[in-house]
DNA sequence: GATGAATGAGGCTTCATTCAT
DNA sequence: GATGAATGAAGCCTCATTCAT
């Protein structure tokens, strides 16, 4: 599952620096990006926030877009990483609540980066794509468990479609709190929004099993 | 409220004439940005599709960036031109499901230029971005005025913060529809999610109506 | 015959600018690879050379390799036509010494370029490097032809093997004129060299005719 | 005569280990110039092929340069080496066509790197170009020599100029037979190509003596 | 002596924009 | 109004060379 990385050539060999030097690379690299956009960024600006020449950033990338693809893959890790601590097996509505809740959370924290991810992984190379897709996929799926795991435990009940459906939309609303900060977080303060989605979410769920007992 | 258009200049006086090449212009544009997106298509791609000449199309524009935001603000325009087919006034769960599923369908029908607006926007410059953004405050307006009707009329109870929230849902479950595509359209229909977000939505309604109705 | 030409793409389209352009081009180029070689060349240089910005240059070339081409290919026209001024048909043994003799003149006077299409030529790509070796072909063709006329008319009596050899050893003893200059050049003028050349060639010749005469 | 050695600095001092090295270093590198050419070789690749690092062959060579000189001294030298077999001294016919036989062997085995030779000489810098054009003269020397003592044993009569110039063009016909191999070698094997060759160069030197006889 | 990571000058090419015709 | 040739700043990337380990 987590073997879903695509290569991205390098001339160095030592591998704890390559990826310390990566990870200098992809810190400048976001706030270059969230400033200006991946193409208003010149390779010479990535080299320099991340502290090294441009020779030296070529010896850990083979081209510009690698850095676009070293960025989001990173950003996707570390997001999934954080969800990873969502306990998807417990199957009450507290623990959903609870994962939703935190899921929100860790996108405020990152929105940045999550900005980011959203506005510039469509210039990734269809050699690329799929990779990020992937852990997209991923990510709604662990939502789909956490969902699941209520239905199998009979707190709720609802089809499969249902359920793959609202992995999708907590996942986008998750999103949507970071790349429509300028409308929501005018409106709302993190809490607030976590608390109304939560309530709506829940009541979706709660009236359609109703609906669905009457059956 | 449709005072909201940024001048773009000119060197062309016949208003008829900057009227026709633009829209030339604009439809050949979209085209190219589905397919390579805004900073790899180029000025003469441009030109070529619209079908005249780099010299004319600078007739017509003063920067690529115009064309961007042309194409942006014709996108906008178009969507909202559809979405005021809808009965906003009427106040009833009817008249609502009906504007759900409307926009929906015209989210549908436009896929290949909302995916365009939504990927190429975020490079507007500050200067134009203003005047997209307004657009989407009056497109989910649409949404809250097709809800709070229905507040009004009592149909439905509801504070304003969830109102102002519903809409937003809707108005991003709409793009969702366009721009999770690879995602979505494997697993549903147009009408199945027509039908599913509704329901959800609705019971989402039903539910805290309910709830509050006992406080 | 003359249809050998790979076509080298331009943006521009006037054909007579093209021409006038390329010119000024490929004059330049010849200086400056002379001088330096191709790979040393920069197409900075080319373009100042030609007498416009490089933006132009790229405007009637893709890539440097074609202002190779269009150089070797250039000055192999430019040989070849001057070679046309020759009466191959003649079939005396005056005609073939004249040819010789004008051969020789010709690529004395035009020592940089053959010098130049002879170090560069091995530089282009696979791709263009059959069109300019078709034109070597059709140059010993023209000696091949020049011989073979004598030994039609019965002026000389020879196997084509020979007549194949004769062609080739006139063709390479002509360039070892320009590009051994730094050797032969110190030893002879160039009419002593085709003087001693041109007998030696024909004693071979001669001395070849009686001994089959014998059998 | 053999002093003729331009040094390349090195920071080793074991000079047996820099003979190995470079021994190692040659041989890749005829490999590569022969396939892209000295300009399009790398230096990294250079090292690679010749199994140790960059550094370390920098630790053998001042600069890429070096590397060409040592190539082309190092072929220069084992063409040399070989063609020192040829018994110089006799002046009999049978004598010179052996030689010129055993020169064309010579070549016909060393193709690639007489190949290599002829066409990256020319990048050498003007420091090292008459290191190694100071063996062309060496070696053309050679087929003078062979030549001038048919002369001074009577076999032949030929002035001067005439023996110089046919040794030129024994030379230049040896590598005639490597660079034009494309032409040559499909229209004629080694054998032919040598037994043809020398037959016009001898009945030239024949028709050359018996003219002179006459006057 | 050997290694290979680091450097940055400099090369090739693109492309938005202008302007004479 | 339309055209398209001209411009050159600026971008991406390579690679010879160095030097600390």
């Amino acid at each position: 599952m987590e073997r879903t990385k695509r290569p991205v050539q390098t001339s160095v060999k030592d591998k704890q620096l390559i990826e310390k030097r990566r990870g200098e690379m992809i810190r400048g690299s976001v706030q270059l990006f969230k400033q200006k956009g991946f193409h208003r960024t010149t390779t010479r600006e990535i080299a320099k926030a991340a502290g090294f020449s441009i020779g030296t950033l070529y010896e850990y990338i083979r081209t510009k877009e690698d850095v676009l693809y070293l960025v989001c893959d990173s950003i996707y890790d570390q997001v999934k990483k954080r969800l990873e601590q969502i306990d998807l097996e417990q199957g009450t509505l507290e623990s959903l609540k609870l994962g939703i809740s935190y899921y929100f959370h860790v996108i405020d924290e990152m929105q940045d980066e999550v900005l980011v991810m959203y506005q510039e992984a469509k210039s990734l190379s269809k050699d690329a794509l799929p990779y990020v897709l992937q852990k997209e996929v991923e990510m709604t799926g662990m939502f789909e468990t956490l969902i699941q795991r209520c239905v199998d435990r009979g707190v709720i009940e609802m089809s499969e479609a249902y359920v793959h459906l609202l992995a999708q939309n907590i996942f986008v609303q998750g999103q949507m709190w970071g790349f429509r900060r300028w409308m929501l977080q005018k409106s709302f303060t993190l809490e607030e929004y976590i608390f109304l989605q939560t309530d709506l979410l829940l009541e979706g769920i709660k009236g359609y099993q109703k609906n669905s007992a009457l059956n």
